[in-house]
DNA sequence: ACCTGAACACCGTTCAAGT
DNA sequence: ACCTGAACACCGTTCAAGT
């Protein structure tokens, strides 16, 4: 990662963009400093200033470029659009559940460029080849974006043992106790799909699709 | 809020806890420091300090007080259990939405305390009561819980304009382009209600539960 | 026990200067 | 044009001291 390069002209977006990645794929959001980027490439922190505008637009652009491969990422094999909507969305959840600091950033601000513009046109793409149309289409992009947000949220600021405490806080509990297990399981990523699958069952007989487009 | 108390044993942690609150529902969460706390109650930071462990705890504390309030809402009319649901979820999402500053907290930490127990065995209980049972409960009071995290750190953080721009960030748009208004469009209350119908609308079909449980 | 004051080890970013 | 160095206006929190 430190990288002596120092001489003038070396210094590329590019470069900082993989330096900034490098550290939210090991590291917390808050290891990722202006101060501590510009020392990993041999650098003062003001050379970066020549790059980018400010800190939000590095985190903007490293964390489209992780949506950026997700989105280019190729289906191992035939399949029907449901299978695929899943297997996709794993492909773009994953990677932000897996570098704590690329999530905890996505989760916060706005990720704009070809990476998320490209993952969104992909979603509309498989909806609309399992036969949803018209405004359904656009709200069920919307409502499956939501999910994703908040799988990732969850999982990364929430470990179990959080959950596992709730029954404590409660007066009169009847219901949590007995179900606090399940609930608390982790098991992010199963739950997710689970999710997935009960909202696009939702969306199919609501707006009267017939099942395998 | 300025107070000049200042006499010894006038701080209180409710007195904290409420300064806290009155910066996060009117302010961005950048804006709660310890320092503007302290300043707001006419007292040193480190006065905070004997009362809290630290800036986190402060902010559990008052986020999870919201939790509580809307925990303890009487639905305003006798419902249908899905109904009931649809109401219990917006009374517990709208404030966070409507102050930012709190949105934000929860999005990005845990929130644990009798309020988002109160709130937890009361989205059991209510699902219980249409029905769902064994596993499902557990796994269908999850997936309502991924769905409103998500929809709040979306409403929160992103701006329609952010994704009218979209479109611009792709070499060669397919779908996007012609859905893009709809997609953009700001209804945030009413597209996490419709999710959460779509959503709920799976859970029974596949669960086998009877609609109107 | 409760609060103050000074200090430590940080931040992002502006500004002026070098080459 | 590209980079450095010093400085500004902040942070959360520790530590020692007051009453």
């Amino acid at each position: 990662m430190v990288e002596r390069s120092a001489k003038r002209r070396d210094l590329t977006l590019d470069k900082v963009v993989e330096a900034a990645l490098a550290i939210l794929r090991t590291e917390d959001e808050a290891a990722l400093t202006m101060r501590r980027v510009a020392r990993d490439l041999g650098v003062t922190p003001m050379a970066l200033y020549h790059h980018l505008p400010d800190k939000d637009a590095l985190l903007n652009a490293a964390v489209d470029q992780v949506f950026l491969d997700a989105a280019r990422a190729a289906a191992p094999q035939e399949m029907d659009w449901r299978d695929e909507l899943s297997w996709f969305m794993s492909e773009v959840r994953d990677p932000l559940v897996a570098s704590p600091g690329i999530g905890q950033v996505f989760v916060r601000q706005p990720v704009l460029g070809p990476g998320t513009a490209l993952t969104t046109e992909r979603m509309f793409r498989l909806l609309r080849a399992g036969g949803v149309t018209g405004d359904a289409l656009a709200e069920a992009v919307d409502s499956i974006t939501l999910l994703t947000i908040g799988s990732i949220a969850n999982e990364i600021s929430r470990p179990a043992e959080v959950r596992l405490q709730l029954p404590g806080f409660l007066e009169a509990p009847e219901v949590l106790p007995d179900h606090i297990d399940t609930y608390a399981r982790r098991d992010g990523r199963a739950r997710y799909l689970q999710a997935l699958t009960w909202l696009m069952d939702g969306i199919e007989t609501k707006a009267g699709i017939s099942p395998n487009g």
